[in-house]
DNA sequence: AAAAACAAACCAATCGGTCTGTTTTATTGT
DNA sequence: ACAATAAAACAGACCGATTGGTTTGTTTTT
């Protein structure tokens, strides 16, 4: 049945197999920028947690630095995509838009700036600060997660689009409260205030909100 | 006169000496990691920027990374420093509050999230991730700086103590955005719109204020 | 039979750190 | 006061380990 398809087992193969090889190595690179920071991340360590050659690995990219990028970019498309998930396209109206607000700062604290994701996006961050060529790949990209995030996110909660510009700036104030947030608890551990900051912020988002 | 007295030039002297080498090496090791980010700031390029060799190194400091501690600690003490002194500690009333709370936002940005100082705080809080022991010394100072902006800005701002508690974590959260704000400019450069974020913030503060 | 995938030995360069020896500064015995 | 001497400061050659990357050869797929 399928050994005898075409279609299946062999036309599948080269052009995928390579894919799949290409994203296996991305893969164990962001795990072990995860685990041992950038400077902790040789390719003997990465080659190593693939479970790849060095011989096969020279197959698939000519430099680290390729790589790496390559790796990076999944990460970064990936979160923009989840930050268009994140926001409901059809909000259930009969919420107060402050709970609905609530909601999705939390979702957004979970998701981006907690664990593995937020170690992974400050890591690349700084690597592109002094790499010039990933920088270059990767500048584009987190410009659109603030798009996808002030624009999306915006728009969930006012479907009214009154004073949308507006709200677009005040998600993206969000994000980089979150963000600053989730830099303290990167460089001092979790703080259990953080919970209650957080609903602060929600609070003042929806006073200012109601009011206009 | 000097050359006689022993109190100058004699007395000052080994203690003195190997301390302004230590600091050398430290101010060297800053620029390193400014310039070539964590993974490029190698013992040879540090040494060659100070202008020590290898020998006196090592007659100074035993390992790198506990060159790269006293370096951070001193960067990160200096900014606590520095936030207590941008709180006026009495602040001119003739102004209004908004206005002093501007001109205050707008002096932690410039001096703590721009150029040299964001690209080393970044580099220092991501090298304390994967590293226990340079963690374990920088995590308080990281937590000093909030509770010396939380606390002195509050009090500069509302100096008749009341909503004190709140009017911090407020501050904290200015932190925090600003923070955000300047890993995106890490990360992606300049951004032209962030200066109107940043007063659209302290409108939101401001509004929030006067209502209290 | 040709090409793509993979493996592992191999390489120069660089890494953090050590060793040996010289120069400078401080202490001490007379 | 001033050699004698100890100790600290400094210089640079040196070291094994590891780095990113290459080469040569084998297996697998087409």
């Amino acid at each position: 049945m399928s050994a005898t398809d075409p279609e299946k087992s062999a036309r599948r193969s080269q052009a995928t197999r390579r894919e799949e090889m290409r994203q296996r190595l991305a893969a164990a690179t962001l795990d072990a920028l995860a685990d041992h920071g950038h400077a902790g991340a040789s390719l003997s360590v990465i080659l190593d947690r693939a479970g790849v050659s060095r011989g096969a690995w020279a197959h698939h990219f000519d430099t680290k630095a390729e790589m790496l990028a390559l790796a990076a970019e999944g990460l970064l498309l990936g979160a923009v995509e989840a930050a268009r998930a994140l926001a409901p396209p059809a909000p259930d109206p009969s919420l107060p838009a402050e709970t609905r607000l609530a909601a999705m700062i939390e979702a957004a604290w979970a998701r981006f700036y907690t664990g593995r994701h937020r170690d992974l996006l400050f890591e690349v961050a700084l690597a592109a600060r002094t790499d010039a060529e990933l920088r270059a790949r990767l500048a584009p990209i987190f410009s659109g997660f603030l798009a996808a995030t002030g624009g999306n996110w915006g728009l969930s909660l006012r479907p009214d689009s009154q004073g949308l510009a507006e709200m677009a700036d005040l998600m993206v104030l969000t994000i980089y409260m979150l963000r600053g947030m989730a830099m303290q608890e990167l460089a001092a551990g979790p703080a259990p205030g953080h919970e209650g900051l957080r609903r602060l912020w929600v609070r003042l988002l929806a006073g200012w909100l109601e009011k206009y």
